[in-house]
RNA sequence: GCCGGGAUGGCGGAAUUGGUAGACGCGCAGGACUUAAAAUCCUGUGACCUCACCAGUCGUGUGGGUUCGAGUCCCACUCUCGGCACCA
């Protein structure tokens, strides 16, 4: 089969296969639907790459095996083309936007019909048309309608090189994920989804679906879900004159007998209070200028360096004390840069003892350290930062808690605490509210409408009559119509907010969003009183685009496509997604935004199923020569060149025998040729098949070939695509050892276990053993058949090999009957008469037998 | 620092419940066919010892342990790849 021949085959069965329909599901009315999805991509400017090819060509494979199993598999594809790495990429080489993803979608789907993918290519769905971005703006509404969108002033992460800012999971180690650059701390006004609305079920739900442990353990992680307690601390003067009280979070209650200072986050709203009330001018000057200071250097010096570094702790004190409840100890309040004002309330007691971070902070300051828990044994005093003790063990020095367990203690302080009115228990997560809006112009304009006149009035949406108070989730009411105030939805019927041409589409230093330079885009007017008022000129994320489109896909060309986000009748067939693979990477961000929206979507009554993906698959990275592919190391491969060298069908193959598919691989072009040249054997042995036209396959290849099916079958269903071609492989050896007998009937059941791996080349020599050249429907393909079923009495071998062993070291083998190997008598009898055992025996007693039937016989001396 | 993977020939990787380690492929070596080369086919290929494709010794990151028997189970450690990170 020359190279020319691949490329006519492989064009004409994808010619075919579009022509007569094979791929398109019956959407309204399968009877057993499959919903395969793949993540969708995020197209690159260089186009579709070998790892893009690696992750399609695992999903597919899959799917094909459902479909063989009696399913109506959907299976479709889209593009992602909105977004911050497209704009980037477009300043870059001077292109528009717009211009630039007509030109990304052509390649690149140009490119996905050569991977011999089962795409349904009727319904496809790109993010930057209107007709998609038109519902992400209504599921915006939807958001904003039931409190679950907001705008809030914040300390948000802003990229200077990408001129936005950015949502917490997008910054990697303090720097932009895109483009690297450090990430300066900003207080902006911006849009928020309130996700740590669902973050407990966010979290509950994960117990119960079929994801890998990996990938659940990421999400919990990222959820962050502790329990603890605000405590409120007296706050006094050096005099003991009160003056306040400051609240402190902590998941280690029971160690408060040892705290023995109070540290606050330079922007604490107590340090205005602090300010007015502190006498000594000298001290309130100290604050102050500790105070500017850490936000000089923020801005350059991101905390991951300043913990790389190990700088030594900072801080000031304020001349107040707190009065730790328990003990009556009067503990120094302290303001510090290591007080993360985001996290817990901003404040923490310090507990140096039993803490590495305060005790460092202690040391500094020379405070006293205390221990309150042995590890059962070492109740000696904490001197160095090695002493610290920050596990469970035993408590003492802490009054009625003395000799409990930490566990056990922290139970019965909290409840102490809580009577007694000290404190009140909370649950804390590390999952935060997801920022969505952009300063970018390549996104969906945000759907929102802010009239002054409305806001001076104190009217919002949450005032009009439209507004539906009951089924607003988020709870407190008051405080949405408050800060919400002259803000209102674009009207369902002026969907979609077009995103305009613009020249000047490049951001601004400013934070200023292109689209706020453009009078006629914002100028509308107010929806609830009649006068001016302006449109909301930023974008929201690329990643509310993704959060949603698998729930578009089967309701794409529906009659209600243009009315409805999704379909509910077509939604209810689909949902939830049968198995969604895709890589880990996006373990924490696609997949815990998705689950947010549906869960959303959900709760308003637009969707029956509160998860969207039953099953997720993380398929592995494909690396070059021991890296990771990418552009700057320039190891990135064009599957292109390799589709028309060898074909698509080759290069599937060898992508999933590199390795197991949720591990990845090691790209290697000799290898390639390797499965080039079986391939080649294949179609050779086939060719032969036919001509020798036996009707009987020979007994031996039929007993393998049966255990060949069961084997592929087990294999792909636990995505071990690597073995499968492996057994494949050891099948073919066997053909080629031997006299080839095989009928024409059992090597088309062989070329249906490896249709889903090369769909091409055995759609060709399927079609030739039938004695056809082309099908006339969709029903004779060999994708159209049923998987091959295996009989279990041609599993048994004839004859099996029973293992010798002299002391657990195996000595020699013998082969014997099924019935004869399950009998120790028979066994032991033959064994002993071998040369090599009896070398051992001869001159010891056996003490001991050991007798695993089919398997092996154990002499123990 | 915390959480989660992983470590097997020259290389990528196999190995249900502990039961013949190295399937399959790459590479390499030798051979057949050929004037020659390519392609194809056949044979061999963990290390050591050995005249030997007899027999034997060692061998799955390191050190211990459990067991008739450990790549697989337990304990300690080293290296490595991901994720999170002054999260109170």
């Amino acid at each position: 089969m020359k190279t020319n021949t691949i490329q006519v085959i492989e064009k004409k069965w994808q010619e075919t296969w579009e022509r007569v329909g094979l791929y398109m599901a019956d959407i309204t009315s399968a009877k057993k639907p499959f919903y395969n999805l793949m993540m969708f991509p995020y197209p690159s400017a260089e186009g579709l790459h070998v790892g893009n090819m690696y992750a399609f060509t695992g999903s597919d494979i899959y799917g094909r095996f459902k479909r063989a199993q009696g399913y109506d598999v959907f299976e479709p594809i889209g593009l992602d083309g909105f977004g911050i790495h497209s704009e980037n990429y477009c300043i870059k080489i001077g292109r528009h936007p717009m211009e630039h993803a007509r030109i990304t979608e052509k390649n690149f789907y140009a490119q996905l019909r050569k991977i011999g993918a089962m795409y349904d290519w009727s319904k496809t769905v790109e993010t930057y048309k209107p007709k998609y971005y038109k519902h992400t703006q209504w599921l915006f509404i939807q958001l904003f309608k039931r409190g679950l969108a907001y705008r809030a002033n914040a300390e948000v992460n802003w990229c200077p090189s990408c001129k936005t800012v950015l949502a917490d999971e997008q910054v990697i180690d303090g720097a932009c994920e895109r483009c690297g650059g450090f990430i300066e701390k900003k207080a902006l006004t911006q849009w928020f989804f309130r996700i740590t609305a669902y973050a407990d079920r966010l979290d509950a739900h994960l117990s119960s679906l079929y994801w890998s442990d990996k990938v659940k353990i990421a999400q919990k992680n990222w959820i962050g879900k502790k329990e603890g307690i605000d405590i409120v601390y007296d706050v006094v003067t050096e005099e003991g004159e009160k003056v306040g009280f400051i609240t402190c979070f902590t998941t280690r209650p029971e160690t408060n007998f040892g705290a023995t200072f109070i540290a606050i986050a330079p922007n604490h709203e107590f340090i205005t209070q602090i300010i007015r009330v502190i006498k000594n001018k000298k001290i309130v000057s100290a604050i102050k200028k500790y105070i500017s200071g850490v936000k000089d250097s923020s801005i350059y010096e991101t905390l991951i360096n300043r913990i790389k570094m190990k700088k030594e702790k900072t801080g000031v004190f304020t001349c107040l004390y707190g009065i730790n409840p328990l003990s009556g100890r009067k503990m120094p309040v302290y303001v510090s840069d290591f007080v993360l004002s985001g996290v817990g309330t901003g404040a923490v007691v310090g507990v140096p003892g039993h803490d590495r971070r305060d005790f460092e902070f202690a040391q500094v300051f020379e405070l006293p350290v205390i221990r309150v828990v042995s590890d059962g044994v070492n109740r000696d005093d904490i001197l160095t930062k090695d002493d610290v003790y920050e596990d469970a063990g035993i408590m003492m020095n802490s009054s009625f808690l003395d000799g409990m367990t930490t566990d056990a203690a922290k139970i019965r302080i909290i409840n102490y605490l809580e009577s007694q009115g000290f404190g009140k228990k909370r649950v804390v997560y590390h999952l935060r509210d997801w920022l969505i809006s952009r300063q970018r112009y390549w996104g969906p304009p945000i759907p929102m409408i802010y009239c002054r006149s409305c806001a001076e009035k104190g009217k919002s949406y949450f005032t009009s009559k439209k507004s539906y108070k009951d089924e607003i989730f988020f709870k407190d009411f008051d405080i949405l119509a408050s800060s919400m105030k002259g803000w209102y939805p674009v009207e369902d019927s002026d969907l979609p907010v077009e995103l305009p041409y613009l020249e000047d589409f490049q951001p601004g230093n400013d934070g200023v969003p292109p689209l706020k330079k453009h009078a006629s885009f914002y100028q509308t007017i107010c929806p609830e009183c009649q006068s001016e008022a302006i449109r909301e000129t930023e974008v929201s994320d690329t990643f509310l685009d993704s959060a949603w489109y698998f729930l578009r896909y089967p309701s794409v060309g529906s009659s209600r496509e243009h009315e409805v986000a999704f379909d509910p009748e077509i939604t209810q067939r689909w949902f939830p997604v049968s198995m969604y693979t895709g890589g880990a990477e996006h373990s924490v961000l696609h997949l815990m935004y998705s689950r947010f929206i549906t869960m959303a979507l959900h709760d308003m009554g637009y969707l029956s199923v509160d998860e969207p993906f039953a099953n997720f698959f993380a398929h592995g990275l494909v690396i070059k020569d021991g890296a990771k592919m990418s552009k700057s190391k320039g190891n990135v491969v064009n599957p292109d060149e390799y589709i028309t060298l060898y074909g698509s069908d080759a290069l599937r193959l060898y992508l999933m025998f590199m390795g197991p598919y949720s591990e990845g691989g090691d790209f290697r072009d000799s290898a390639m040729e390797g499965m080039s040249r079986w391939v080649q054997r294949v179609w050779n042995i086939t060719i032969r098949v036919k001509e020798n036209n036996y009707s009987v396959t020979d007994n031996q290849i039929l007993r393998a070939l049966h255990r060949l099916v069961k084997k592929v079958g087990e294999d792909i269903e636990r995505r071990r695509y690597n073995t499968a071609i492996a057994a494949m492989m050891d099948f073919v050896n066997i053909l080629t050892n031997r006299e080839l007998k095989i009928s024409i009937q059992d090597m088309c059941v062989f070329l249906q276990l490896l249709a889903p791996f090369a769909p091409h080349m055995t759609e060709e020599l399927y079609q030739r053993l039938q004695d056809r050249d082309m099908i006339m429907d969709s029903s004779q393909s060999i994708h159209a058949q049923q998987w091959p079923t295996y009989r279990e009495e041609l599993l048994v071998d004839s004859l099996i090999s029973i293992v010798i062993q002299v002391n657990g070291k195996v000595r020699d083998s013998i082969t014997v009957s099924p019935e004869n190997g399950n009998n120790q008598a028979i066994v032991e009898e033959q064994a002993k008469r071998r040369e090599k055992v009896l070398r051992y025996l001869k001159d010891a007693s056996v003490r001991k037998i050991v007798f695993v039937p089919r398997k092996l016989i154990n002499f123990v001396l």
